[in-house]
DNA sequence: TAGATTGTTAATCGATTAACAATC
DNA sequence: TAGATTGTTAATCGATTAACAATC
């Protein structure tokens, strides 16, 4: 663990504790949303309630980035969004490229949410040559072959896998070969990779699987928690 | 919190730890695969090893379950795979209704790798008249206001949300009102429900997010933590 | 001013890891 | 038998919560 070694170089960026990182994409989503609808002031209070945690949770996950609050009044909204876009690294622009053109890979390359939310999309890719060449939005589906390509001339970073399981560890191994520093894994299947690169795993059906399981048990929404 | 209430009645199922209940499906996954590959045998190290998680961390996991190794051995492939179905009630099938006929709810709909995995779908819904009627794989479009009807009809206990963020509150009440037990919600926007009805959120946004935090920071497989 | 809310410290809680006797 | 692996207990580690002084 590296935890805490960068006291020397003091960088701007800290090592953020596991479940604040996953919460802050949480916090951007909302108060997006509030800022979207007028409202310029939040308490740890209101985002507590809003996402199932503890004003105590929030106000400690808060302590670690570069806002203040107000006593009496709370957090400024812009403010917030501002600093939390900021760490997550939503106030610029990702590149990346999907593997899979099947229909996962399609539905997002096509969703707009990620174009909106700061994610270029620089190519879609597969092997199937019934697929290859198809428009999928504004852009055409190409062969996986060229995604070497692709990650080198443009410098993507982002590479997001949503190929059937059994390809997948091909694919990573392939998108790390080609320079991809991080993988969004939506394969039914876990890949490994080499130190220094990331992946984060998004699996709907393991999730289903998850809310099964709490409905089974009649449980209380324990889903916010992570 | 309700954790060992039910020592009183003792049923079967017993509530497993939230992080536990969060890798089950990962093992799950695993052991399916190795079946498939004709693998009879898996140790704990094994499963470590290919989930980025520690043996010791992988018996204390099992060891909750009805399942028992061997010394020298590990533990057997397809008894492994047929108890860990059994908690995450993947040996049933489970109905679900899709709530938005954009490209995600879609994807999902005609993806099969739900269907393969136990969960039938049961209707795909929106409000928009120009999807309405309009064939997704062997389902046919909806309009929203069925959906009640349905999920009574069919006793459908499961609904997913793939709705744009700001109809997402408004379809989750109509879920729980007409009766829906478990919600996965893909939209991004949090949803609130009543205590007995359980909430997943799987937000393809959201795990980008965090992926590109660990990238900026180049922090090596987190992902794997979860 | 009185009251609400932050920011932070300390306490609690829970999860992960280490260790090792039991066992095949 | 010797050695590898489980199952479990205890230790460690880390995250969440409680509490409260500071402050606006």
């Amino acid at each position: 663990m590296v935890r805490g070694l960068n006291h020397v170089t003091e960088r701007s960026a800290r090592e953020l504790p596991g479940p604040v990182v996953r919460r802050l994409p949480k916090y951007l989503t909302l108060v997006q949303h509030l800022r979207e609808g007028g409202v310029e002031w939040v308490s740890s209070a209101d985002v507590a309630r809003a996402l199932g945690l503890t004003g105590s949770t929030v106000r400690q996950d808060l302590s670690h980035l570069k806002v203040s609050g107000l006593s009496r009044r709370g957090y400024r909204v812009a403010e917030l969004e501002r600093v939390l876009a900021r760490v997550l690294g939503a106030d610029r622009t990702w590149k990346v490229v999907i593997v899979g053109a099947g229909n996962l890979g399609q539905a997002l390359a096509k969703h707009g949410d990620l174009q909106r939310h700061g994610f270029e999309i620089c190519g879609i890719f597969d092997v199937d040559r019934r697929v290859i060449g198809r428009k999928v939005g504004a852009l055409k589906v190409m062969a996986f072959s060229e995604v070497d390509g692709v990650v080198k001339e443009r410098g993507v970073r982002l590479g997001i896998i949503a190929v059937p399981a059994w390809a997948a560890q091909e694919v990573a191994d392939r998108l790390v070969a080609a320079g991809i520093k991080g993988v969004l894994n939506l394969a039914y299947a876990n890949v490994l990779v080499r130190p220094g690169v990331a992946v984060v795993n998004a699996r709907i059906l393991e999730s289903l699987q998850e809310l099964v399981y709490m409905v089974r048990l009649g449980v209380a929404d324990r889903g916010e928690r992570r």
